[in-house]
DNA sequence: GACGGGTGACTACAGATGTCGTCATGATGT
DNA sequence: ACATCATGACGACATCTGTAGTCACCCGTC
């Protein structure tokens, strides 16, 4: 197991853009948190955090040092799912949906798409 | 809206003893979570900590000091799970859920059982 | 060919977190 | 009562997080 890195608040932030805008330069990265009002320098921070984590990985082309995740976001998204079931939920699967859904305003076209999958998942 | 505090990792561990073991002394709690292989005074820096972020409180009575929960699982478990929510999947839930009943092996009875809350779930 | 703007590297620093120690006091056993 | 043990109060300290500053270097411009 290789062990996946721990993703803090304002990385699981970072992350997003990068996973969502390919390859990028970290100005690039501000622009796209321009509504979070950090300072260019605290972007770049968060960036060498998840370099070093190695969640990021960085390609320097003549002009242009670029950004791109080496994590996929599937990967991180289960393992953060599973930690917070854990911590949560005690790692129970069941009682945690018992709760969202019974928690969420969910419109009936969701409704019915959920169903589909559970009919779906059920007999993996 | 009266800020719940935050609850760390550790936290959830002890917080999840007193919810379920009702009013307790540190002992108890140590007792517990004796699986975790915390010295006697992590324990107790976790409950002092809980307790002056409010989440526990406490009893003095003649010969024993108890804790018990002060904020109700149900009002932590949505916060947490709120925030979770917002980090890992923008606040959306749907898209959640659909990860979670993919990522799950759920039994049919359990299929069954959100399904039923699926019908409910629509509208409160 | 020096100069300023963008950006990587290194540094800072306060607050939260994980883990645990010391001390004094109150409960307990003999 | 005295020695002992458990435990509340207070403290410690390394690491992680959030937020950001300074320095130095590369690039294109004048």
């Amino acid at each position: 197991m290789k062990s996946l890195p721990e993703i803090s608040d304002s990385e699981w932030d970072v992350m997003k853009i990068v996973w969502d805008h390919g390859p990028l330069t970290s100005g690039d990265v501000v622009k796209h948190l321009s509504d979070r009002h950090w300072k260019p320098r605290t972007v770049k921070t968060l960036l060498s955090r998840l370099v070093s984590k190695g969640a990021v990985g960085t390609s320097e082309e003549p002009g242009r040092f670029l950004y791109a995740a080496k994590i996929p976001r599937e990967t991180l998204v289960r393992q953060e799912s599973k930690s917070f079931l854990a911590r949560v939920f005690d790692g129970a699967i069941a009682p945690a949906l018992v709760h969202f859904i019974a928690d969420a305003d969910l419109s009936p076209k969701e409704v019915a798409e959920l169903k589909k999958i559970l009919d779906r998942g059920g007999k993996s």
